[in-house]
DNA sequence: TCTATTGTTGACCAATTTGGTCGCCAACAG
DNA sequence: CTGTTGGCGACCAAATTGGTCAACAATAGA
């Protein structure tokens, strides 16, 4: 049930890359490729949403890539995922109030509300700030230098 | 992102109208079908996990049909989307910790948990007794009858 | 200006999931 | 035995997912 894509985890980890790699000027996509293990073609359609949205800026040429638009902090992963994934909603109805116009007489819209508000409310208090603060902690907790481990920001096993 | 299907939204409206009915014996099948707007032979796929999970239970023959195995306030609606949705977590590792024994250096593993437990914190504190109070309250303020209007309970506009 | 580099786009594809239908079988009441 | 009702597996179409590939656009530097 309602599980995220790899449009959303994919997307999430590059994120992250360009977070780590914040100040660094332009990252080629062939390197955030290797390291996050995303096949380029596939990256570079991963990396179109975030451009559009906005969130993210691209380079072309020579001493080109991508780099992030906003700092860090200022990026929440509500927008993240609303940008990969669309509406945060478990049904439609509830991101697109006006269009059904029965939602007040039934009971479960009132749920499925409830549940989007939830989640909602994790992915809006979560940055990206966040999210290398606790990768720095980790990596640090291995006692190992931190170039060494960039690789490891998978989700799939 | 994360919708959920047809199964939840059809399965949760299918044991609100048995909630609806509770005490009444065994109920059809093609009334239920007929009420929720549910195909008969879809309803009967959606209804397998339902009685697979020892929620509801099916007598066949005359005089046959479904009904709770237990009381609407003891049907917790996170059991409900589990059965009809499988695992609720945004990406599979959460609910797999075993599997993946990447997780301790994940970091955004982390927060798909922190998703995970917002929305199971929802569904797990509602019971389907009070997706039952709720229609039945919002049917008072509309001062109609019940039987009137028990059709509408659709989700889908 | 030429060229190598790098990102952009859209066409295309296979696999999976979703959302069903249909037909036959099993159980049961009368 | 018969009619009624649910159980179940095969089958199907459409949409979504998860990509690949080739042609193109922009740019830096020689
Ligand atoms: S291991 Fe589960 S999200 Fe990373
Ligand atoms: S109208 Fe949205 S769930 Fe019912």
């Amino acid at each position: 049930m309602m599980k995220l894509s790899t449009k959303g985890r994919y997307g999430t980890r590059v994120l992250l890359d360009l977070g780590l790699h914040w100040g660094e000027g332009p990252i080629l996509l062939k390197d955030i490729a290797r390291r996050q293990e995303i096949s380029l073609p596939y990256l570079e359609h991963l990396i179109a949403p975030l451009i559009a949205g906005g969130m993210v800026k691209s380079i072309r040429g020579p001493r080109g890539g991508v780099s992030l638009l906003k700092r860090p902090e200022e990026i929440r992963l509500s927008e993240v995922i609303q940008l990969l994934e669309g509406p945060i909603a478990p049904v439609e109805c509830v991101h697109n109030p006006e269009a059904y116009p029965r939602s007040p007489l039934c009971v479960t819209h009132d749920i499925w509300d409830e549940v989007r508000r939830a989640i909602d409310g994790v992915l809006e208090s979560t940055t990206l700030q966040d999210l290398v603060d606790r990768q720095k902690q980790k990596w640090n907790l291995e006692h190992l230098p931190r170039h060494e481990k960039q690789g490891a920001t998978w989700e799939d096993a």
